[in-house]
DNA sequence: TAGATTGTTAATCGATTAACAATC
DNA sequence: TAGATTGTTAATCGATTAACAATC
């Protein structure tokens, strides 16, 4: 999808849902309208990058002296999003995490759709958990390949997780939402995404050390 | 703690947990030296970056010809992130996510120890997860206070949010890690980090877009 | 009108990358 | 020795920020 605008990067992207969820506080509180300045003074931002990150998900310009409608804007930021996102994925690994993925409602406001769930234990095989099926691992190629699901989202311990990744791309997968904390090895061609809490805490740490020091 | 090295940046604090992970697989198979270079090439990074990263925490440089011990070099980097952990943490919020999160062993590996959680459903006081015993909500100043802990991890629903972050920042709490999808408003000096699986998902879905472009 | 806010252009800053002398 | 790899210096690149004319 062609947006006109040069160098979206991978920052921007990371901050609009950080928009989105300031945005949603401000019309829960029935605020109008916002701007630009308001929301980088919000979010300790500067204005200027308010701006040109707005300016990718924007479909008409802000008003002088007034801003953005917060009701516009939301649905702007989401259209955004959404307009990336791949709709249908299958998970792997129904254990504590992969469970509370699968019941989280949330991924949907942003385009996902869990299609099915897999894992190797009997006990779960045909079960539902928040109207996903489970199935038997083995049959992952036929059900991929049926859905055409071109996301994978790897739940399982990290011994099995390069085996699932390695099943999941040969059954057509092109996108890897690795929640396992290991290292996964993928083609080219694949997009890997690690989720890494141990990436996040050192960052917090980190900060936090800095702030206890003064 | 002072490592000699200017400009850590946000950037290589990201990388390092991606190289332990790799080195552990390396130390799995007995690998007993690794290059930079090498690494570099299996994480698709550029290796002048890793050198420059692996600086930052490597106590003995490396040797010509043959590159870094793979054990020391995870001890290494283990250390290095470790210095900057705030070992004490409390959790509040023991829902499906806090379930997990007080679980999952893998933190202690990064330094971080959930000393308590908090929960406002009575049915939980005083039952355990995984050794950590959960109090009631009221609780919570008294507790936090008698323990020192200077991070929060909140796990609970949006709306309660706010007012968990605020009763946490005034009994003591500096660094906040949100797993709840709302935008949380926290007064300077305090550090937050929300854990944002939008944000990790929108670039995902982004990348997976290109690639299926071709 | 006056002035707040817009979007954009140009300057700055910092991270990434290339190149290379030193080393074993 | 020859050459792979180190750590570092200098060049490049891209993101952030400051400044400002245009707008309502």
């Amino acid at each position: 999808m062609e947006n006109g605008k040069e160098n979206l990067s991978v920052a921007t992207l990371r901050r609009m849902p950080s928009y989105l969820r300031y945005l949603k506080i401000l019309r829960d509180r029935e605020v109008k309208n916002i701007s630009s300045v308001a929301i980088a003074k919000e979010l300790n931002l500067n204005p200027a990058q308010v701006k040109k990150d707005l300016a990718f998900a924007t479909k008409s310009p802000g008003k002088p002296r007034v801003g953005f409608s917060v009701v516009e804007l939301i649905k702007d930021i989401e259209d955004f999003l959404g307009c990336y996102n791949i709709k249908d994925a299958v998970l792997v690994g129904v254990g504590k995490l992969g469970r509370t993925l699968l019941s989280y409602n949330g991924f949907k406001n942003y385009g996902l759709n869990i299609v099915a769930a897999f894992d190797s234990d009997p006990v779960l095989w045909n079960s539902e958990i928040n109207g996903k099926t489970i199935y038997p691992i083995e049959k992952l190629p036929e059900i991929l390949q049926a859905s055409g699901a071109k996301m994978g989202i790897i739940t399982v311990p990290k011994v099995a997780a390069q085996d699932v990744c390695d099943m999941l791309i040969s059954s057509g997968v092109r996108g890897i939402w690795n929640f396992a904390a290991t290292h996964l090895n993928v083609p080219e061609g694949v997009a890997l995404k690690n989720e890494d809490l141990a990436a996040s805490l050192a960052i917090l740490s980190q900060q936090l050390t800095e702030l206890l020091k003064e």
